[in-house]
DNA sequence: GTGAAAGCGCTAACAA
DNA sequence: TTGTTAGCGCTTTCAC
C-alpha cells in the first residue's frame, strides 16, 4: 500500500495527531511544525487514504450523477457545467447511466444508502411511473437533486427549463409556417418533463384552432430499432404529418434519417424542430430548428444547490425550484 | 447515519463476524443462519458502508476514467463502453475531465496514489509533452490502462486503433478524389496518435508524388475561437487546399462551419475527410465522410484489461497492447 | 458453525 | 503546542 500519516509521523519525530492536524492547516499548531509537515508530506508525495478518512469523517467526498445516457448532447454538456463546480469544491463524480432502464436505476439508487456518495444528482430514466426507489433514498436522507427529469412527486430540489412553454413555442412555430397536421414524438409519457412539453403542445393547437390527433402522437420506446419503425409508419401514412415536434434529441435525428430513407424532403415535405442541446444542429441537412435546453448551466446550478445542502446552508425545509428557460434557435428544418 | 452490521448482529443475536460471513456467503457458515441474515438485510434494505469495507479490503470498488472532454462523441461513447463492463463487476465509475490541460491532469492523477480509486482508465490531455505525473503514477503500481490517447514512453496496457492507416486512407481519399493539396488539421503535435495520422498522412501524399506543404498543416489549439480563425485563415487565402484532414471532430465540424461563413461548398470548393465517431455524420450538410473509431469497443476492451489486472489474471511482465481498426465511411463531403 | 477481538488509516476529543 | 487514545464500520484471523 501507499505511505500512511503514521509513517510520516515517525519519521518526523511527531505524532499522528500532529501530522493529522498540520493537514488541516488547524489554528492548533505551530506554523513551523506546519511547514515542516507540509514539505515533508510533499516531497514524499503523500495522500491521505481517502477510505479511511471519508469512514473517520462520514463523508466521501463523492457525488453520485445518474442520468439515462451520456452520448448525448444534454446529458453530457450538463455534466460538463456538474464537473465544473465539483472540480472547485474537491468532490469527485461518480456517473451512473441507467439507459433508460428503471430496474438498473433502482439498484444503483440502493447503493446511496450505504454512504458510497455524500449526494446525488439525477435525472430520472422514462419508464412506467415508478418513483418508490427515488422516494426510499430521498426518505433514508441522502441529499439528492434533480435536473432536468425530475420525479414531480418527490420534494426534492429541481432544476427544470421552461417544458410548456417551449413545447407551445415549438408548435406555434410550426403552425406559423402552415402547418396544420403536427406530429409530436416522445419517449415516455410518464416523464412529467415530456408531460409538460405535450401539454404546450396541445395548448398551441388548440388555440389556433387544431384539434388534436391520436395518430399524430406516437409513443416511442428505448429501442432505436422499434421507433425507426414508429417513426418511418408515421411518415409513410396517407395524410403525412406537416410538421413534427420531436421531445427528444434522438428521436429527431432518427426522422432525420427516415426522411432520407423515404427521400422526403425537409422542410419541403414535412418541417421539424427538435428538442436538443447539439452544437452542430446548425451544420444538419437541413439545419435543424432547436429548442436548446441550456444543459450546462442546468448542470452546474444543481451541482451549486447539492454543495449547498451538503454545507448545511440549506434547510430541508425550503425546496429549491429552478427554471432555465431554454431557447428556440430557428433554422432551416422550420423553412419554405 | 445509515444501519450497521453491528445492529444487524445484535437484532438476530448473532456475532458481527457471523453476519459478514454470510454476507460474504461464507461456506462456514450454515445455510440456515445465511438465510435468516440475507432475509432480515433485504428487508432493512442494508447495504455495508463502502468507506469501512475499502479500508479493511483494501480495494475501493472504483476505478478512475480521465478523459480530456466529456462532449464529445467517441468519449462519450468509450464511457459507455467502459460503464457497460464496470457495471457487470460491480464497479463504479468516477469521471475526471481535464479539459486538455496538464496541469489539472497531473493534480487529478497526483489523488489516485491515496487509493481512492483500484485502476486507472486514461485518454492522455493534449499540451507539451510532459509525462511525469503519468509516469509517477504507474510507478507506485496504480494498475493504468489507456486507450486512444496513450503516453508512449509508458509500459502501461493500450487500446488503440490504426492510426496510421487511417491517416494514410483518409489523405489516399482525397488524392483519389482529385485534390491535389490537402491540408491537416490537428490540436497538438505531442499526441503520439496524431503524430501517427499525420505520418499517414504525410506517407500518402509522398506515395503519390506530392510534395507536403508547411502551409497546409493547421496546429489548433485548445480554444475554440482560436481554431476559428486559423481555420478561417486557411480557407481565405489563395491557394486555399483542395481537401482537408480534420484530425480531431471538434475540428472537422468547426471547418464546416468556417465553410458555411465563407459560402465554400463542399465538397466543390474543398473536400473533407474527418476523424469521428458522431452517429449523425451522415446527416450532416453535406453528409461527412469519416474514419470512425470504435469507440464503445474500445472503451469495453480497456476496461476488460483493467479488471484482468485487477483480479491479478495478468502479471505486470505482459504488457497488452491490442489495436482495433477504425471504419472509413464514404460520403459526401469527399464526393464530386 | 459461531463468536471475540484485532486492526485497516484516519480524525478528534481529551490529556499533558 | 503536541501527544495519547478511542473509534468510524467492516473483514478476518483465531479461538471456542
Amino acid at each position: 500500500m501507499g505511505i500512511t500519516i503514521k509513517k510520516i509521523a515517525s519519521d518526523l519525530g511527531l505524532a499522528v495527531s500532529t501530522v493529522s492536524k498540520s493537514l488541516g492547516d488547524s489554528y492548533e499548531i505551530s506554523e513551523e511544525t506546519k511547514k515542516r509537515v507540509l514539505a515533508y508530506v510533499k516531497k514524499l508525495n503523500y495522500v491521505p487514504n481517502a477510505s479511511a478518512s471519508s469512514l473517520k469523517k462520514r463523508k466521501t467526498g463523492n457525488i453520485a450523477v445518474v442520468v439515462p445516457e451520456v452520448a448525448d448532447s444534454y446529458f453530457s454538456t450538463a455534466i460538463n457545467g456538474i464537473e465544473s463546480v465539483a472540480q472547485v469544491k474537491g468532490y469527485h463524480v461518480i456517473i451512473y447511466i441507467t439507459h433508460e432502464d428503471q430496474v438498473k436505476e433502482q439498484s444503483i439508487l440502493q447503493q446511496f444508502k450505504s454512504g458510497r456518495v455524500d449526494g446525488v444528482l439525477m435525472s430520472a430514466s422514462s419508464g412506467k411511473k415508478i418513483t418508490n426507489h427515488v422516494k426510499e433514498l430521498f426518505a433514508s436522507k441522502v441529499p439528492l437533486v434533480f435536473f432536468d427529469r425530475a420525479c414531480e412527486d418527490i420534494d426534492a430540489a429541481k432544476v427544470l427549463t421552461n417544458d410548456f412553454e417551449s413545447g407551445y413555442r415549438a408548435t406555434e412555430l410550426l403552425l406559423k409556417k402552415g402547418c396544420r397536421t403536427i406530429a409530436f414524438l416522445h419517449m415516455s409519457e410518464n416523464l412529467h418533463i415530456i408531460q409538460e412539453r405535450f401539454r404546450g403542445y396541445h395548448k398551441a393547437l388548440q388555440d389556433n384552432g387544431i384539434k388534436p390527433m391520436k395518430e399524430y402522437i406516437v409513443s416511442c420506446t428505448s429501442q432505436d430499432t422499434k421507433n425507426h419503425s414508429l417513426i418511418k409508419k408515421l411518415l409513410s401514412r396517407e395524410g403525412r404529418p406537416e410538421g413534427i415536434v420531436g421531445s427528444t434529441e434522438k428521436l429527431t435525428t432518427l426522422t432525420y434519417t427516415v426522411c432520407n430513407e423515404l427521400g422526403l424532403r425537409i422542410p419541403g415535405d414535412t418541417k421539424i424542430v427538435g428538442f436538443s442541446s447539439m452544437g452542430i444542429a446548425p451544420l444538419l441537412n437541413p439545419s435543424l430548428t432547436t429548442i436548446t435546453q441550456p444543459a450546462f448551466e442546468m448542470g452546474k446550478t444543481a451541482a451549486t444547490i447539492l454543495f449547498k445542502i451538503l454545507n448545511g446552508k440549506k434547510t430541508d425545509q425550503i425546496i429549491e425550484k429552478v427554471v432555465i428557460p431554454s431557447t428556440l434557435y430557428e433554422r432551416a428544418s422550420t423553412g419554405e
